[in-house]
DNA sequence: AGGTCATATCGACGAGTGTCAATATGTGGC
DNA sequence: GCCACATATTGACACTCGTCGATATGACCT
């Protein structure tokens, strides 16, 4: 019979992990978050178009301070864009991150 | 001067966060991991062809626990798949987890 | 300047997790 | 059965983070 008794050959080169990939991973742990994808598909259900950051402690039923958490988190990572009028702070989708972030996505297809 | 003065009309119905918003959001905290992301690149420059699990460990720098630990969750996530060779365990790609979470990262673009 | 309201920050708590050493489980050869 | 080795699991530790109440900051009006 021949069965496999030998340690395979390694195939595989040692691989640093770069600092693209910890971008990445980043990124994704800013999306890995359901309130968070709920605020972006909130956004995204209007277009894109800006939402008043007032509307979203009562329409995902969290507190003001976890909401602007939220809308914090995102923004620093670039997939949302804050935008000031009067009193209010209005938010709208910034759709490039997510665009890199799917190409990357891609790439682990193959 | 036309200001805007009174608090804006809400557009945002109430927002359950739905089970698939969780599933995906599941998916991506295990992908947001740069060494798992470094296994998923590694595995994909084999063109999704299965790698020996005793490769890991020395290609990312880690122990054999967190190597294996790591593969496990690609796994459980449906993002791997597990095919035993003798003494020694195979990972290969199975992409259609990762297609699927594009599709929803496109529907947040819009 | 003082008041009012929207938003941001702070501090604290609990839950989850990446890592390792130690150990257990599994697989094949003798 | 017993041994050798590959992989998985366990237990412990440090660290991150989501959440909230309390408070601070900021914007506008009078």
């Amino acid at each position: 019979m021949n069965r496999i008794t030998t340690r395979p050959v390694p195939q595989v080169a040692p691989f640093a992990p770069d600092q693209a990939l910890g971008e990445h991973a980043q990124l994704l742990k800013v999306l890995a978050e359901p309130m968070r994808l709920s605020i972006l598909r909130i956004i995204a259900s209007q277009n894109g178009a800006a939402v008043c950051a007032c509307d979203f402690p009562d329409a995902l039923g969290i507190s003001q301070p976890t909401a602007s958490h939220h809308l914090k988190r995102l923004t620093d990572a670039g997939l949302l864009v804050r935008e000031q009028r009067g009193k209010w702070a209005w938010f709208s989708l910034a759709p490039d991150r997510l665009r890199t972030l799917q190409q990357f996505l891609t790439s682990l297809s193959i």
